[in-house]
DNA sequence: TTGACAGTTGAATGGTTGTTCAATTATAAT
DNA sequence: ATTATAATTGAACAACCATTCAACTGTCAA
């Protein structure tokens, strides 16, 4: 049986069977997903739009942000992992810049998508 | 004061003004993120891969998922929550099928960046 | 070296969320 | 009418996550 968590049987299951082969591999499906869950946050949105204004450090962020470093701190790190942002140091700074020029497209294409 | 929340003062402070007037609305923002926590489920990522393909009923998402019925549903309400499928009573079926032309691409540009 | 500031870190907390389970509605067939 | 199937729903549970808080590191200035 391949299908063991599944509590029913295909109603159609030509239509099964032909988009079966064309589904994702579960491995760039979690990229996905885990690229989008990285978005999927205000405050993460916040970061990504500033940064395309402007490179900026912490302390900076966290004003225009109105929020704490620390706060501002958990979420680069978040970008950073997920490769949306690198860091450079600079005396007593950190400064952070966008590392991705896929970001600016996506914003733009879901915020069509909103808007309609 | 405007920043109650942040523990710092500016260290660019003409960074901070020349990047603030140009950030997004909060509505604007939430609506953004709460796009992209619709599309931070590799369920849900699924189930819009496979609407793409064909318009299936729920049964048949289940099967292909390998999920009850009962995890499908629930994951279709958000969709369609999000404006993103439709759903259609055929008899005892519900069909669904894509309602937004944008996530084809935005999922395209997302893997341009998974695979960078 | 001392003090002040920028930034990071880990633990704790409160809130969110995906799936399961059981119950329910609605439709079709006998 | 009764039975079976498709789908939805709400509650419950566990897992996850963003912010806070306190402690810490590293750098600069005096």
């Amino acid at each position: 049986m391949e299908n063991k968590r599944s509590d029913c049987e295909a109603t159609n299951l030509e239509i099964v069977e032909k988009v079966k082969p064309n589904m994702p591999e579960m491995n760039m499906l979690y990229d996905l997903s885990d690229f989008f869950k990285v978005m999927g946050d205000s405050t993460r949105i916040q970061l990504l739009w500033a940064l395309e204004e402007s490179d900026m450090c912490v302390n900076d962020l966290a004003v225009l942000l109105n929020m704490t470093k620390s706060a501002v701190s958990h979420q680069l790190k978040v970008l950073k992992t997920a490769k949306l942002v690198r860091s450079e140091k600079n005396g007593k700074n950190v400064y952070y810049s966008l590392n991705d020029h896929h970001v600016k497209m996506i914003l733009e294409k879901a915020l069509e998508h909103i808007n309609e």
